[in-house]
DNA sequence: CAGTGGATGCTCT
DNA sequence: GAGCATCCACTGT
């Protein structure tokens, strides 16, 4: 099949972010996320949608206390927080706050900007528009599995740029969640096409 | 487009 | 044994 010309978005980049970038409430770190970009082993994008997850949040992992899965959670902040969903895919978090504050923030979607020839034969998909738009996807797209649990965000693989501005952001309520389901801390492009699910209007 | 259900494995009760 | 911070294929309008 021949692979579509991918118009890539000018790489427009920030400075790299570094641990301390993470040492603030989710609430303040999640929205400075969308526009970043995201890059593991070089692959990877701007991303397009986050979610929060306080520690007295209900529908985060660590509400419950410390256990061996979200016990990178509950260390410093600055490193990445993987673990599998339904049994099936990988799920990536930054994790922010203070050691031991439990908090962190879920990458979601991302518009693909790096190595798009890599996450198309990790996707077994051609169309630029669902290599990244789920969770799920992002982390298949980009090669991230269990073996990043634990890796600090601001050395290799992980890279991550600052936004280069201050993007038009959309919040909503979280997706796929049954606690504590109306808490709008889902943050998005607005009018990105590279979001999971589009934001209520 | 909306809704439904299966795949699949790990964590915690 | 239940319950998932999901994705995809399939159905029916």
């Amino acid at each position: 099949m021949a692979r579509s010309p991918s118009p890539a978005p000018p790489a427009k980049l920030g400075p790299k972010l570094t641990r301390r970038f993470f040492a603030r409430s989710v609430h303040a770190v999640a929205p400075e996320l969308i526009g970043a970009t995201l890059l593991y082993g070089g692959v990877g994008g701007v991303i397009v949608e986050v979610e929060a997850y306080h520690h007295t949040d209900p529908a985060a992992h660590s509400y419950g206390g410390q256990t061996p899965r979200n016990a990178v959670m509950f260390g410093p902040p600055g490193y990445a927080y993987v673990y599998r969903s339904y049994g099936i895919h990988w799920c990536v978090n930054v994790v922010c706050e203070a050691k031991g504050s439990a908090s962190a923030v879920l990458i979601r979607a991302l518009a693909p900007t790096h190595g798009l020839d890599a996450m198309r034969d990790r996707r077994g998909l051609d169309d630029e528009r669902l290599l990244c738009s789920g969770p799920g996807k992002l982390t298949q797209a980009l090669g991230i599995s269990i073996a990043a649990n634990g890796l600090p965000l601001d050395a290799p693989p992980f890279t991550i740029h600052r936004r280069p501005a201050e993007p038009d952001i959309v919040t909503g309520p979280r997706i796929g969640i049954t606690k504590a389901a109306d808490y709008p801390w889902r943050y998005g492009l607005r009018g990105s096409r590279f979001l999971s699910k589009p934001f209520p209007r």
